[in-house]
DNA sequence: CGCTGTGTTGAATGCCGTCAACGTCGGTGG
DNA sequence: CCACCGACGTTGACGGCATTCAACACAGCG
């Protein structure tokens, strides 16, 4: 057999099923490799597959009518996505792409209703999934209408560390390249006002910043910037 | 019977089911009546129940812990809301206020199941409204990134009277009260900045406003307002 | 070795938030 | 009926934060 079964056994959607059932989910799926800074999918595509990401980190950009692109979130591993179909939409809101090299899994939209009669959580995990997301997409309004810029950036980095954080001695690291543009696009800046901050907070030892590469040394301290209220 | 059928016969989520089955569902809901501004939720309240709206128009508000309010969404007669639980939330993401008085029907959660089962479509219609919203706050998000004031104001506007427009001799007028404090929560920004707008354009002939009240007179030019890109 | 993508920093502009004062409408109670 | 009061709305002045414009530095790569 060509997948293996550990690969989707420990994830929440796929809990407490056997062997068998385990091998027909995947009997379903195809797996693919996706070389950094590919399209898994694009922005207005019939969306005729759903995917599972097993290894790497995506990216979903969203480009507007004016050229202009927001980051809406990073895609970790474990997590599913492109589920516009599970949406009663026909294409994709967005485009997916490797922030490092990928390995995803790929289901064709007809399989969505085996997958939720096989494993009966799959579909209730995968509604939670977008439910989430809604609240954090609504709670990033909240940040953008209440909170000063200094305040945004110190909350997307954390959220993102808390997500894709890896240990090192020097502190907390953000595991795939990100540049400041990167930043600024998921917190509706500029690249310039990005770079004058990690620059300020570095004098500070908040951070350690290099080329496509973003360390929390303290992230108390930065916890206390995200929450400071400069406004009334 | 206390409830009739009509009153959900014509939803989505309920097409082409028989009397029977509209009395079915019907049984296990209750009616009740939300004199303007009172609450149908809170925020952070255990999320017992979900709800339809029957008649009126019901504002969705998240409040900051820092006491910063944000108007999320308006709902508008017909639609569902509070459905934390089809999300497998426990607990309300945000208050539920009506704008006027209102009608609203009423389901335990325990009724969720039996209603997927009873109508196949309404499970299918719920989720389609929460990919919906998603797509819609992502889309707000976007807004936010890159419009200016002006041009978010000016979307929201029409988003508004879009969905809840009702015609004059002087042009579509917002069919419930609203104040420029309300517009700055949806838009983030001040009531001073939606007021100076509005009045900017009452004098271009743009529109017509008065307490808690908004008439949009000449839409395509609010639309060539709304997306007359300032920005590169 | 030049080119492209990334990052830094300074200076100037301007949008829009803040502060403040006043005007107006509508409801309420004497 | 009128006076009062609170909610809502308007307008001006000021200033700060972040964008914009610009120039340069540096790394990686063909």
């Amino acid at each position: 057999m060509s997948l293996d079964r550990s690969l989707i056994a420990g994830l929440p959607g796929f809990a407490g099923l056997d062997a068998g059932d385990l091998d027909a989910v995947l009997a379903r799926a195809r797996s693919s490799r996706f070389p950094k800074d590919t399209e898994v999918f694009a922005q207005g595509a019939q969306a005729g597959s759903f995917f599972l990401l097993l290894a790497g980190h995506i990216r979903v950009v969203r480009t507007s009518p004016e050229g202009h692109q927001v980051i809406a979130r990073y895609i970790n591993e474990g997590e599913l996505f492109g589920i516009a179909m599970a949406m009663g939409r026909t294409t994709y809101p967005a485009s997916a792409v490797a922030a490092v090299d990928c390995v995803v899994l790929t289901w064709p939209n007809a399989a969505w209703p085996e997958l939720q009669a096989l494993a009966p959580a799959f579909g209730a995990s995968a509604y939670r999934t977008i439910g989430t997301r809604l609240q954090e997409t609504q709670a990033q309004v909240m940040e953008m209408s209440t909170q000063q810029v200094e305040q945004r950036i110190a909350n997307a980095l954390l959220r993102i560390v808390s997500q894709s954080g890896k240990k090192t001695p020097e502190g907390i690291e953000i595991d795939f390249p990100i540049t400041r543009q990167d930043i600024a696009e998921m917190t509706g800046t500029t690249l310039h006002t990005v770079s004058r901050l990690l620059s300020a907070w570095e004098g500070e030892g908040l951070v350690k910043s290099g080329r496509q590469k973003v360390v929390i040394t303290d992230p108390h301290a930065l916890m206390l910037m995200a929450d400071s209220r400069r406004r009334k």
